[in-house]
DNA sequence: TCCAAAATTGAAAACGGTTTGGTTGCTTGT
DNA sequence: ACAAGCAACCAAACCGTTTTCAATTTTGGA
């Protein structure tokens, strides 16, 4: 049904009509109650492609997804989905083809360019990154999930890695625990950083110089996690604590430890990022995980409801988020045992 | 830069310009390639909502997201991304409200009227799915992953669990197994049904009863792996093999057959099915896990592709893929003690 | 009661492309 | 030399809305 054959049918014109379901004020309330009943009775609804062509707004947010197929970004998604499902917004993921440079900015700029999206949520971003620059230029609205160093205004929400892990990092000294490993992301990406940071500014504020031999990063997988933790195990001077950026990570940290017949908690303590999943708990693993946890899919509420307020004008310079992070102590962290101070 | 003001720099009509681009016969090889330089060089790209309201096609298939934010999802998407990421297709997230029967109905019904997507990709469907019977109505083109009894001609894709589950139970019997515990899907989904029916015939072909004691089903978390398997492991009469839904699933089950003392592929022998997640491999579970293994971003790619043929006119009776499942044996599945046949 | 101002409603012009139905030249075959 | 056929291009209609501008009706104050 068209708006044409609508209006014909209730007895108005499409003007009216179209101004009754948008909401204009300039339509008397008895109209617009007719208008309204009429549209669900018959089944009329406006034509999304030709609303999208005349108003000019597309109607989605777009979300770049990396090839890794994180596990986080379901998280995230269904986060933002509980927020975009009473709008007239959807979620357009967008594909990213290779991890290569040039490659990403030119599919930003295409993203732009075709006008599917309103606004883009940018992911992971580095201190100086180019995708904030390019977006900020070509004038499309757009959130960054995460913080960059960049000279360039634009809306954020990130947790607080570097205060998380400082903290975090904190209780293990002060449990005693002097040799700490520290298992990061990707490096590139600013939480990464901070993390660093975190992790270092802790030690050293305790007059603990970080050893590079016990710090590694890499993807968020138990592979790595297991690897990574199995060799620091194995050093001539082992650590006695981990902190692990993933619960995926912290999976692998454990079967190193348990390989190696060390028990967690006791010869070992670990502390896990959490970003609250609801298939593989913190809570529920043996022993439980002590961790720093922020929700991932709170993020994506947020970050969702943040993106709508950016498109209904509000400004990019107004929106800065930064959350705190729980520190979740459990079984997996106790006193740094003596024979290994 | 609209077609209008490019087709003056170019030198054409619009028409042809368009025709151009389009690929159109009726246009000579020489002034296409003219086109199509200028279009690069001048940064001409249709506009997509004006396209899409001409021609009426949404460049888009749509993935209804349930709440869960399962993490399968993530995988399968990457899996279509990749197929996608050359193609002028999007890949539309439609977020689910609530679980609720009704709802769902009138979310698709919505999906479809506001046209925003060519196609649409069912998960999880039930052997009698509504889904399917109103999509098929609507005339919407879709494809199915998974398997639906329902008598409407549509196309699919699933992978075969039945004969998965089968050929995994079977094993364990020929290994000595007679209590053998299942843990499932929830119930309801084709998927679950198959699975449940593939380890009952597994079973019964041996002449071996299956004990409803011994079979559980839930979401896919390392929680319910665990409870499960745990209040198994705690009956009188325990079981001495596993058979797991899910990764998730496995990892509670390991967790609860060590929380009780027992060694797996010793003591309790599991098999669990495995999607292929880049983050968590069987095989680098301790000991390492055998696995029905499947790759769900593989299915991802492949629904994609068969949509896009959909899509191109390809009849949905002649899209049935019925994928057979890979039976990976590892470290976690032994013989039978004799203690406890 | 009458008139200006305010409240409603409508006609028609966009929005930016695709596609129908020509038109124009140029080859052919006779 | 001429009609027919074909290749290459174009003008204008159309997709289904929103929105500008103008017309009409109501309302309120003098």
């Amino acid at each position: 049904m068209k708006l044409k054959e609508f209006a014909k049918q209730v007895g108005l014109s499409p003007t009216t009509v179209s101004r009754a379901l948008s909401g204009y004020p300039e339509v008397s309330e008895t109209t617009r109650a007719r208008v309204a009943e009429a549209a669900v009775r018959l089944g009329y609804s406006p034509n999304v492609n030709a609303v999208r062509l005349k108003t000019g707004r597309a109607g989605a947010i777009g979300v770049v997804m990396g090839r890794a197929g994180e596990f986080h970004f379901a998280e995230f998604m269904a986060g933002m989905a509980e927020r975009l499902v009473a709008e007239e917004t959807d979620i357009l993921v967008i594909p990213m083809a290779d991890p290569n440079q040039e490659d990403e900015m030119q599919l930003y700029r295409r993203l732009v360019e075709s006008r599917r999206v309103d606004a883009i949520i940018v992911h992971s971003p580095k201190p100086n990154d180019e995708r904030i620059a390019l977006l900020h230029e070509l004038g499309m609205p757009f959130l960054v999930h995460g913080r960059s160093a960049i000279d360039v205004p634009h809306a954020w929400l990130d947790i607080d890695n570097e205060a998380a892990i400082m903290r975090a990092t904190s209780h293990l000294i002060d449990l005693g625990h002097r040799r700490i490993a520290m298992i990061n992301g990707r490096p590139g990406a600013t939480y990464a950083l901070h993390r660093d940071s975190g992790f270092r500014k802790a030690l050293q504020s305790h007059g603990i110089e970080p050893d590079p031999q016990l710090m590694a990063s890499g993807n968020f997988t138990d592979e790595l996690g297991f690897r990574f933790a199995r060799s620091f195990l194995e050093q001539p001077n082992p650590p006695t604590a981990f902190v692990a950026g993933s619960m995926m990570t912290a999976l692998g940290v454990y079967r190193a430890a348990r390989s190696l017949g060390l028990q967690i908690g006791r010869d070992v303590s670990v502390i896990a990022h959490d970003d609250v999943f609801p298939y593989l708990t913190a809570d529920n693993m043996v022993p439980s995980l002590s961790a720093t946890r922020s929700s991932m899919r709170a993020a994506g509420t947020r970050c969702a409801d943040l993106v709508l307020q950016l498109l209904s004008g509000r400004s990019p310079l107004e929106i800065h988020e930064l959350w705190p992070v729980e520190l979740i102590l459990r079984e997996s962290t106790g006193p740094a045992r003596q024979s290994t101070s």
